[in-house]
DNA sequence: TTGACTTTGTTGCAATCGCAACGATAATGG
DNA sequence: CCATTATCGTTGCGATTGCAACAAAGTCAA
C-alpha cells in the first residue's frame, strides 16, 4: 500500500500526546470540583492576573469567547468567581476569584506542578523537550498561520 | 496572587501546540476533500493496512468507535472507501480504500510528509524532539493511566 | 443444542461546541 | 453633537461529540 505511516506522523502523535497528558490532570480537577478544561483555564488564569476581562482570557488562554463566557457563568453560579461590569468600560466584564475560588486554586496548583514534574522527570531530556515545545509554539504562530 | 503560570504549564502548552500543528495540515485536506480529522485518520490508516475492521482502527487511531463508524459511513457515501461484512466473522466490517480513496491518499500523503519535514527542520533539536515525543507516548500509556 | 455471556458496530440522546447574529457600550470623525 | 463604525460579551442554532443502550453475531460450557 502507501508508505505513509500515521502513527509516525507528528501532528497525530502530538494530538494523542496532548490528549493523554491533559486527560491525566483534568481527571483530577473534574472529579474534585467538577471543572471542565475551559473552566480550569479560566480559574488558573485568574490566579495570576487577579482581575481580567473575558476578552483577555479569550485571547491568552486559547479559548473561544463563547467558551469563556459560558465557563465564567458556570463558575459564578458555583461561587468560584465573581462577574462585575468594569466601571471604566461598560463593555468589559471583570472576572475575579472568590475566596472559595482561591481556595480551590490553592489546592489544585501544587498538584498541577507536581503532575508536570512527574512527567518531566520521567522523561530523559526534559529540559530540551520543554525548550522545543516553547520554540514550536513561537514558530507556529508565524509560518503555519 | 498564586505562583502558578498556566502558559508555562506543560499540559496546556501541549494542547495548544497539538491544536496549532494539527490545524495547519487539517486545513489542507479539509478544503481539498472535505475530510474531518477522524476521516483523515481512517483513510491514512487504511493506506497502510489495506483492509481492516472498525474495531482495529478504533484501537490504533485513538478514535471512539462511534467516530470511526460515522467517519466510515461518510467516507463510503462519498466513494472513498467500501464497507463489507467479513465472511469469517459477521460482526466485523471490513473497510478498504476505493480507487478514488487511494488517489486521494496518494495526493495527500506526500503533502503530509512535507508538512512534517517543514516543522522538524525549522526546529533546532528535531531528532531529539521526536524521540521525546515517542518516549512520552510510551510512558503515558502506563503511569498516567 | 441450548442458554448465558462476550464482542462488534450502529444509533439515539443529551451535552458540548463553534459560528454568526445580536444588543450594549465605546471610539471615531465630521 | 450626532452618525457611523468598532469592540465586547451573550445567546440561538446547527453540527459534532461521547456515552450508553441496543441488535447482531460469535464463543463457550453444560
Amino acid at each position: 500500500m502507501s508508505c505513509f505511516d500515521l502513527e509516525e506522523f507528528l501532528p497525530y502523535q502530538l494530538a494523542v500526546l496532548a490528549d493523554q497528558v491533559s486527560r491525566g490532570f483534568s481527571a483530577l480537577y473534574r472529579q474534585r470540583y467538577g471543572l471542565s478544561v475551559a473552566e480550569w483555564r479560566v480559574v488558573a488564569h485568574l490566579g495570576q492576573s487577579g482581575m481580567v476581562s473575558v476578552r483577555e482570557i479569550h485571547r491568552r488562554a486559547m479559548l473561544g469567547k463563547s467558551q469563556v463566557s459560558r465557563a465564567a457563568s458556570k463558575l459564578e453560579r458555583n461561587g468560584y468567581i465573581t462577574k462585575a461590569a468594569n466601571p471604566a468600560d461598560g463593555r468589559l466584564v471583570s472576572l475575579a476569584l472568590t475566596e472559595r475560588g482561591k481556595a480551590m486554586l490553592a489546592d489544585l496548583a501544587p498538584k498541577a506542578m507536581a503532575y508536570e514534574r512527574e512527567i518531566l522527570t520521567a522523561l530523559d531530556g526534559g529540559t530540551e523537550f520543554r525548550a522545543s515545545v516553547r520554540q514550536l509554539l513561537e514558530l507556529e504562530g508565524q509560518f503555519g498561520r
